[in-house]
DNA sequence: TTTCTTTGTTCGATAATATCGAATTATATT
DNA sequence: AATATAATTCGATATTATCGAACAAAGAAA
């Protein structure tokens, strides 16, 4: 047997992400569209996610998340040794660099943070915990695709697409992916201005145990340029704290 | 036909519920046990969810609930930014009441509390964030149940039962729905030991601009007695706090 | 070490049920 | 009121989830 998945479950799972991807609540024909199922499929699914309060439905009929999704969330945060485990990290480069400092995790798919600290330096402009990152254009994204195969590269790509954000934004396959063979061999990722102009930051991967990489560390700021003494500093601290924490 | 709901999916969100009330990650043979399926649908049913990261395995191989519900969670709570409105007031009321502050959400079936502020006093109870609270026998429940119709609250209680905590929660029905009557006219709701013994607490609505109510503020501390004048104090802060909030 | 015990994972036949299109109802738009 | 769009229900059918049992792996005991 090739598959052990419950087909059920596994559209059910992936209503749920497309529901988290929309960032709002949608329509059974929506979603019933995106994920490629006939209405009535989606609407036995969600009706039955409805009754554990998975789901929830608008009172004008949209389909959301579900309150007990909050719920697990906290539970979950709250069981996150990792998140303990980094945290101190955070605030110490903040703290060392006055950039805004923050932790991210990878799927296979997307890029989330998960816990962040605030710099001391005036303007920040740092990612919201939960929010999902660019893959093309961030350092935490093009980290954790520097550690994706070619072809998985592509294909993600493919699907994200690479919108330009900023005049620096990478926007051609190509020239990202040789840019993510230099990350591979530095073992760190920067970005200078490709989300937001004049924001730069950088990304360094932390370690399993068995040698997987699932989180990194980042740092963000408005330094004058990335050859500044400042940057390269701030880079070199984030690369040693993600090297301690691996 | 009686039964829409498409059991594969339903066993899952059992699965789901059961992780998040153990509050720690479990084998498969507990799952197994708590849920009362055998251990290879089971099986298969995490296995499936394991993909989408919605349960995650630890290295000793347990079952514990995955990021993917902390992103979800992320998003539930993002779409609230009544948290930051709401905040300041939590932190104020538990300054000057010395008791705990907190906030409720209610979704028309469950009452969960998404932000609280640890007040003076020593001893502290005070719910967590992202705790679903009993209906019957807290303020909070109390006050929510108020807004609903007969029919519905007796629905609700059907559905709930109305688990005795203490010799003081109110098992009876009837009775339930004659304090809901004057909760309706006082406007705030009042819980004296229900819950657990010797804990008082108050609860008072947060209008939206279009009357409707959603959130509710609540104080909760060991109170020498519902009439002491400490407790009448803090019961009239927080109405009025959560008036300014309405 | 070997044996015994416990738990996790795989397998395959079978009965059960998820699926899908079409019909129906509800809601919105003209 | 008529039309269009979306949500929900229904039922026959083939698919597939299910379960017990077999197997594997990991630990404990001897």
């Amino acid at each position: 047997m090739e598959n052990k998945i419950i087909l059920s479950v596994d559209k059910s799972m992936r209503l749920i992400e497309i529901l988290l991807e929309a960032r709002r609540s949608l329509t059974l024909k929506e979603i019933a569209e995106k994920s490629g199922c006939p209405k009535s499929t989606v609407y036995g699914l969600l009706f039955t996610m409805l009754q554990h309060d998975v789901i929830r439905q608008d009172p004008d009929g949209r389909y959301g998340l579900g309150i007990r999704l909050y719920e697990c969330g906290a539970a979950v945060s709250e069981s996150w040794d990792i998140s303990a485990r980094i945290h101190p990290s955070l605030e110490k480069l903040a703290q060392q660099t006055g950039a805004g400092a923050f932790a991210t995790y990878f799927d296979g798919r997307n890029v989330i943070s998960f816990d962040r600290c605030i710099g001391s330096g005036g303007l920040q402009v740092i990612p919201e915990v939960g929010m999902r990152m660019s893959l093309h254009a961030t350092a935490q994204g093009k980290l954790f695709l520097s550690m994706l195969p070619r072809s998985k590269v592509l294909s993600v790509l493919r699907e994200d697409g690479m919108t330009q954000f900023t005049p620096h934004t990478i926007t051609d396959p190509e020239s990202l992916l040789s840019e993510l063979d230099s990350i591979r061999v530095q073992g760190y990722a920067i970005e200078h201005g490709e989300f937001r102009r004049g924001l730069m930051g950088a990304a360094a991967p932390i370690r399993e145990h068995d040698g997987k990489i699932k989180y990194a560390l980042g740092i963000v700021g408005l330094f004058r340029s990335v050859a500044s003494a400042d940057f390269q500093q701030a880079v070199e601290l984030m690369v040693s704290a993600a090297r301690d924490l691996s």
